[in-house]
RNA sequence: GCCCCUGUAGCUCAAUGGAUAGAGCACCUGCCUUCUAAGCAGUAGGUUGUGGGUUCGAAUCCCGCCAGGGGCGCCA
């Protein structure tokens, strides 16, 4: 916002440094911090290094102070500017107080739901999350996956990439089998109603047959017989599905079918808008076709000959003399695919058919391993693409007794967490929440106990893993969804009583003395931007997360300390008239980046 | 055996080379006849696992060690 004033500075040090002879490294501004004032501040410890090194007798920190000192006598005074100092190695610039309030509410209130949003980068990501197994309930880790994607996904479209959304979702495979061998032969024809209660029954039907198949200590040689007659069924069914078997892939079409109109519900409560679905049984064949073509490369090995199966040496192949990626699987020697196998082909689809530029894996940190090898594949093959693939692996989320396991029916689901939220809601509202009228509390009960899901998946950086405790999921105090969407209300609540609508507020000067609750909140609005293409580089919507509480905290103080509607000053409360529908537009843009929604009221 | 992640306040987590390591929870103290107390203000709490190194400057980068978790050819 100061970019000018800034290059004018920039070109004075340049100039200054030149003459001096005096080895400028690059410039890099940040905020001055303990100031309670606005300014952007540099510092000369490089530049005082870099002579040290080159063989000056000098103290750094001494002559990095004395640099920033002589350049704030050469700046001398520039417009917008109030005051430059120099203090231990840095040069501080303060901006003028009214006229830097005034650049940042006006440029919010002309931009609204727009503030914040990148110039076009002319480059396509797409982000492959949500991508559950089918005949499965959505769980807790199912949901992190989900909210991380679509949060990532959010930051990076409005940072200015054209950005795709897909999810590739696991349809087929042992697990998916043997919920079919177990519906088919103790189930058959029966369907819960519901969508979600019949995708639980499913579950329910995957622990049962699970119970039947495994091995059991000590069991009778009936069992035993029993179980391995059981096996070989499922393992009927599993060839007959290769083989296109009708009744088989219809009873697989229907039950994938009821898991899907789940993940579709749920993706509708989440505000997930998917644009590409990519079916793993449909990379069945494209994954056949592209094996050829690496052995033909060279880059597979082709050791079915010898009864082996298909392999890449990749770190051979790198030439790496350390092992790193090592070797992995292919095809296997009776000729199927591997997940492997099926990634690279879908790699290959998404890089051809979509023209995607940067690839990013919203995928368990434990496939950290396969996709690293996946990645190391892709540029063999000779793809540019495979530099801009990115893994973002996140902690797996377990329970307070441990890992959750489908299998064992340990599970925390979704669906479960979001009906007790919005129940602990409700039970709060019309005690906190008075005002809610009777027909919007359902609603608003949603939005807040969602809120308060997504942000406590978001609030820790994917690297952790989480254990998920329902009690701090759906906290609604300190640093929390809530919290932040508290924030929003009470700056809507403001603007409503006074009754100006962001488009109709009357312009206003800030040519008073600023509280310094005041300069805090300007100052952190002022930072949104910069925050939206941080949290996108680095593709940590916890970045976002962090600036979205830090700017509903600066908002709940500036709402205690700073009166808005009972000031006298008619010019005082127009300008904090005009600051609070700004703070309001930011924490609207960025609850909605971290699809978090935002009540009117609470 | 090799690789990856994690170790920061009693607990859960921020801060990725800069000025004084920050929040929340829990504990204690104040603040609702005043724009919504799902809030605000304050007290207290730290040899950043450990030992070296690099640097003017290290929680952050490098090396060793300790502790916990995850992964490593026909699962996904």
């Amino acid at each position: 916002m100061f970019d000018q004033e800034q290059q004018i500075i920039e070109a004075k040090i340049r100039g200054f440094c030149a003459q001096n002879e005096i080895p400028l490294a690059e410039l890099k501004w940040s905020p001055i911090p303990f100031s309670g004032e606005w300014g952007i501040s540099t510092s000369f410890f490089a530049a005082a290094a870099l002579e040290a090194r080159a063989g000056k007798k000098i103290q750094v920190p001494q002559r990095a102070q004395e640099i920033a000192e002589q350049i704030k006598v050469q700046i001398g005074s520039v417009d917008g500017i109030s005051r430059v100092e120099a203090v231990k190695g840095y040069l501080n610039l303060y901006f003028e107080t009214s006229e830097y309030a005034r650049r940042v509410v006006d440029e919010v209130l002309a931009s609204g739901a727009d503030f914040g949003r990148g110039a076009s980068k002319n480059e396509r990501v797409m982000v492959e999350y949500a991508q559950p197994n089918t005949h499965h309930s959505f769980h807790i880790g199912h949901a992190r996956n989900t909210i991380l994607g679509e949060a990532l996904a959010r930051l990076v479209q409005f940072a200015g990439f054209d950005t795709i959304r897909a999810s590739y979702p696991g349809d087929i495979g042992l697990g998916v089998i043997t919920i079919l061998w177990a519906y088919d032969k103790f189930y058959k024809g029966q369907e819960p109603q519901g969508i979600h209660e019949r995708g639980q029954w499913l579950l329910k039907i995957y622990v049962e047959a699970t119970a039947l198949l495994e091995p059991k200590e000590n069991e009778t040689p009936a069992e035993k017989s029993r179980r391995e007659a059981y096996d070989a069924e499922r393992r009927e069914m599993y060839r007959k599905w290769d083989a296109g078997d009708k009744y088989v892939r219809d009873l697989w079409l229907k039950t994938r079918e009821w898991s899907l109109e789940e993940l579709r519900d749920i993706l509708r409560i989440l505000n997930v808008k998917m644009d590409v679905w990519f079916f793993e049984s449909d990379a069945d064949e494209p994954a056949k076709e592209i094996v050829d073509e690496l052995i033909a490369r060279g880059i597979a090995d082709d050791e079915r000959p010898q009864g082996g199966a298909v392999i890449v040496k990749i770190d051979e192949k790198l030439g790496l003399t350390k092992e790193k990626y090592r070797t992995n699987i292919l095809l296997r020697s009776d000729g199927t695919t591997l997940y492997l196998t099926k990634d690279l082909a879908l790699a290959k689809q998404k890089f051809e058919q979509y023209h995607v530029d940067r690839s990013i894996y919203v995928v368990d940190v434990r496939q950290s391993m396969h996709l690293q090898q996946a990645f190391a594949i892709l540029k063999l093959w000779g793809f540019p693409q495979a530099d801009k693939c990115y893994h973002l692996g996140y902690g797996f989320v377990s329970l307070p007794e441990g890992a959750m396991s489908a299998r064992r029916g340990r599970v925390v689901l979704f669906k479960d967490v979001l009906d007790e939220a919005i129940r602990r809601v409700l039970a709060v509202e019309s005690e906190k929440g008075p005002d809610v009228p009777e027909e919007d509390r359902k609603k608003i009960a949603e939005q807040i106990g969602l809120g308060a899901l997504v942000y406590s998946m978001l609030a820790v950086d994917n690297s952790r893993d989480i254990v998920f405790d329902i009690n701090e999921a759906l906290s609604f105090d300190g640093r929390t969804g809530p919290y932040i969407q508290n924030a929003y209300v009470r700056a809507n609540s403001i603007l409503k009583k006074a009754s100006a609508p962001p488009a109709n507020m009357p312009p206003a000067t800030f040519d008073y003395e600023l509280d310094s609750h005041e300069v805090q909140l300007i100052e952190l609005i002022s930072r949104f931007p910069d925050t939206v293409q941080q949290a996108a580089n680095e593709y940590r919507p916890l970045v976002m997360a962090s600036y979205a509480y830090d700017l509903a905290n600066a908002f709940h103080s500036f709402y205690h300390a700073v009166p808005v509607l009972q000031t006298d000053n008619e010019n005082v409360r127009a300008a904090r008239l005009r600051l609070v529908a700004v703070a309001k537009q930011t924490i609207a843009n960025a609850l909605r980046l971290l699809d978090i929604q935002a009540p009117e009221v609470m």
